[in-house]
DNA sequence: GGCACCTACTCAAGAAATTGAATATGAGGT
DNA sequence: ACCTCATATTCAATTTCTTGAGTAGGTGCC
């Protein structure tokens, strides 16, 4: 269900291609909604039957032709309804690499090292490329300018979650280390 | 596919029921892997049929029958075997507030206001109940004496994980707050 | 006395997700 | 010449998840 409002609320960026939804899901909607393509092709199909996303065929010459598609008024009024209601379900975290600390003691410490410095390095990337995201929001502006003036601050509101839950993650990683460290010295 | 181990994570504190296991979840796995007391009933099937876990049943007076689970050193194994891997997918998140969020601009907002106040409470009454949790397993000691010396850490490094994640969460909301009444002052 | 909630599950229909492959073409590198 | 990667989807089989209901007695509260 939730899935729908995702997808309307990606196109609020403007028109796109289902191509293009997936990338733009894996930078951003991904941190809070991931989908894979093939989810969002069948949503876009379903969305498009319910009038509130139009579709239109590009033709392209060197490439296959695709679908763009916009929001309709319909699909504007019904995602601004989802907006103002309350969630229907908590935040549900799914990580496997929790699963695996749950039930490390008795293993190799050294092999959950190895997994938590992954984790870690890992959630460094993830900053990165939410920086570089976050400078392009911003563009030039302060912080405070932005968020004061811009037309839409949603994006960078979620944006902020992610990159707090990446900071989170590392100060954890580190944390997760000292305590395999205090107790079995790899001296 | 890693349901399954998390079912076996939550058997190495001790045999437990279906209906107990669908309890301890709730408190303690749920924060990373959630799971419905019908996928549990029938996880812990197939389980038993891989010979990973055994059943017996208790017979009761005055309550159904019950049938009690205990992981087999095959099932240990195994969860040993998977903690040692590193993750097939990386964390995802799934929170519908954050889709409404991306999509507020335009909406009310005293209404996504709301929305942020409930999701700060919640938030709040969950850090709580993990408070409650870590008294429990740290029982009296410091934390350096428990991280020490403790039989298991791993589900005390999950509980961080939980904790440091809503305390995140609150602190977000704190912002989102913010930025909200610098751009709709409620006079 | 009645009602709601707790224990302890089981069943089944339908929706959704996962996975892998198929299609067709072009661009860029070695 | 060949290989891989990128564009831009679609199809289909299988698995998994979700939802609601059913069963059946017990406990606690007003």
């Amino acid at each position: 269900m939730s899935l729908k409002y995702a997808v309307l609320a990606a196109l609020l960026e403007g028109e796109a291609s289902g191509y293009e939804l997936s990338k733009v899901f894996d930078v951003s909607l991904a941190n809070f909604w991931p989908a894979t393509p093939q989810q969002l092709y069948r949503e876009l199909e379903r969305l498009a039957q319910d009038g509130l996303i139009e579709a239109r065929v590009v033709q392209q010459e060197r490439r296959p032709n695709k679908r763009m598609f916009t929001l309709t008024e319909a699909g504007r009024a019904d995602l601004r309804g989802f907006a103002a209601e309350p969630p229907r379900r908590p935040t549900a975290i799914r990580d496997e690499l929790l699963i695996k600390i749950q039930a490390m003691d008795g293993g190799d410490a050294r092999v959950t090292r190895g997994l938590i410095e992954e984790r870690m390095s890992w959630a460094r990337g993830k900053l990165a490329r939410y920086e570089r995201v976050r400078e392009r929001l911003v563009d030039g502006r302060t912080e405070e300018e932005y968020l004061r003036t811009a037309d839409r601050v949603g994006p960078y509101l979620t944006l902020m979650a992610g990159i707090a839950f990446e900071e989170e993650n590392v100060r954890w990683c580190h944390r997760v280390l000292a305590v395999l460290d205090r107790r079995v010295p790899l001296g």
